[in-house]
DNA sequence: TCGGCGTACTGTATCGATACAGAAGGGTTC
DNA sequence: GAACCCTTCTGTATCGATACAGTACGCCGA
């Protein structure tokens, strides 16, 4: 049977309390008793305090759960993602607390034991669609909670780091109505829940996953200001947030007669791979044919991407500061960071020249 | 005060145990009463037995550790760890396990309290550097550990899920060797602990970081067969295992009059980096220079590295299987997996005429 | 000589659950 | 109608620690 404080406290025959001071308080014991308890330990193969029963009794466990759903490799192979969740980590560390990562199975009622059977002290949800289940399980467990994302999703009680999503893509959709635009196709992520990638016809007030939901509606706001109607526009899904998937919308838009002359999307990632499907076509970014991303990724300065600058690793990093340090005034507690237009080289006017 | 079992037992006048059995075991009571139970447990906020109490009950937390240095960037970043990390989390995810990430802090007292405070059933080492204190104090720990990179850096009770570094690294080596190449520099990861990306004279056999020590000797293996000796290579340290540090290093090998003509690299992310550096100088890969990496990751093919392939999500995904199902036999918990050489455009053979 | 105080250690209650042996009651079998 | 079983629920011991009040003792100053 493994060693526990009892042990060590019946083989120097001091009281389990001191031994559990010698790990948790060394200056309630003097030194030499503590010594001689480290070294008992040591001998008897004792591995430290049990965590699981000092997070009991401490009623305290060091960690924040992160939710990911079944295609967990977005969330780490999106670079916002990573940069988000790089801010939170590092928050967490500065406070010696780990990140619980929880992979939600796609069985419903293993996702409940998963949920329920998670030891952290509070929650943190980023990139997790609004329509999946574990939210509601979440918010019964009665933890403190951050959201990354729709702030209705949850009430006032839960923290905020966002940002303007609909102001911010309206800006982009802005520029590329000011630069003449008129035959415009935009590139979403989980416009349709486990939807393929193409075409969709879809009520942009009706969408359910908030962060594209709101950046099209941003865009809808920019061309409707312009005098586009909303119907002009070609609205393509892609069913997942990948640079793959953005080369796969973008054809939908390019390898037609009524060839888009402006492609907006959600993200960086997207934006990248329809810069991709323009490459392997010979059009020209920005001249031919004008692309925005979302985000500004590292990638995207390198690769000339116009695009909506947001602040990744803080809004990790202030997530993390209000679950581990909740501000008292509750203001604090919801958070709407500010974001800037970065303008580079694959918008420009809209080509004069009919397509050939 | 929040409620617990006993304030559900008392509410209904049944005891304790029979309330646990509603969540835990419903077929040990008649649906009728366990739909009482759960009801009051609605009506009185209770939100389901505490982790924490459970686990320490059942001796299982249903986690496991994963170690990340205080570059918790790279762990997300390099495709190879997000591979290993995938595969890890499938394994665990289809046990309704989670993956406890400890991000561990620069103070070395830190260290310890955040990985002896982990609650975990098992922890799993990958992309550690050898020399790191966290590995002793895990030991200590006592519970079960699967490594992923040096087999000795734990006795024979440790699983191990590896592949030979060395003699991968070696076919690449004869590879390029069989070319005809002479002038060769090797970009390396990690040579130097908290070094600098630049040119070191390093002994081969005093490399600490394992995976960077043996593929560097089994380069110099293949060198060696072929009457090269290893003094005539050119060795560079990669202060990190990035793009820019590998763009970084390779400008070492090729702003020098007698240029390499093959440049060989412990990771394809650093390959990708000197790919870069090559375009930049106009020099063509596989032709004025060849270069490999190591691993196999997607961005490979699209570049044309020729490179090692290594199953790296089949890495993560058998760590966690033999961490969470132990086979009984102690040879199938330490395995050594099958690579390929893989041959693109990157390598070719050494250019005919002199460098201008 | 005694109150007061600080240091070093002890003892008990408690954190919130689960395991397991057992009891009550009803039904079945021969 | 005794023996047995099944279902449903109970009660106690236990998981391994920490919190906190309490005790013992030495030392100091008045």
């Amino acid at each position: 049977m493994a060693a526990t404080l009892q042990t060590i406290a019946d083989e120097l025959g001091v009281s389990r309390s001191t031994v559990s001071n010698a790990y948790s308080r060394p200056d309630q014991l003097s030194p030499e008793l503590r010594a001689r308890i480290l070294e008992a330990a040591e001998r008897l193969g004792y591995p430290g305090p049990n965590p699981t029963a000092r997070s009991l009794r401490r009623g305290k466990v060091n960690a924040i759960g992160v939710l990911l759903t079944d295609d967990l490799s977005m969330a780490f192979t999106d670079p916002y993602a990573v940069a988000y969740l790089r801010g939170l980590a590092e928050a967490a560390s500065a406070r010696e607390t780990s990140l619980l990562l929880l992979n939600l199975p796609e069985d419903e009622e293993a996702v409940r034991r998963v949920v329920s059977n998670a030891a952290v002290d509070a929650f943190c949800l980023y990139c997790v669609p609004d329509w999946h289940g574990a939210l509601e399980l979440i918010r019964s467990r009665g933890v403190p909670i951050v959201i990354g994302e729709d702030p209705a999703a949850f009430g006032p009680e839960a923290g905020y780091v966002g940002i303007d999503e609909r102001a911010a893509a309206r800006r982009l959709g802005e520029h590329i109505a000011r630069l003449g635009h008129r035959d415009i196709a935009v590139v979403a992520h989980w416009i349709v829940h486990g939807g393929v990638t193409g075409p969709v016809d879809a009520d942009p007030d009706a969408l359910r996953y908030y962060v594209t939901g709101e950046r099209v509606r941003g865009f809808r706001d920019a061309f409707a200001a312009a005098g586009l109607p909303w119907e002009r526009v070609l609205l393509i899904n892609a069913a997942r947030n990948g640079r793959e998937e953005g080369a796969a919308a973008a054809a939908h838009a390019l390898d037609r007669l009524d060839r888009a002359t402006a492609i907006l999307t959600t993200s960086d990632v997207l934006a990248l791979g329809v810069l991709d499907a323009l490459r392997v076509r010979g059009l020209r970014p920005g001249r031919d044919v004008s692309v925005t991303g979302f985000d500004d990724i590292p990638e995207a300065e390198p690769a000339g991407l116009t695009t909506i600058r947001q602040p990744s690793v803080e809004r990790g990093r202030l997530a993390g500061e209000i679950l581990l340090d909740p501000p008292e005034d509750p203001r604090r507690r919801r958070l709407t960071l500010p974001v800037s237009l970065v303008v580079r080289a694959t918008t420009g006017p809209k080509p004069l020249k009919e397509k050939p």
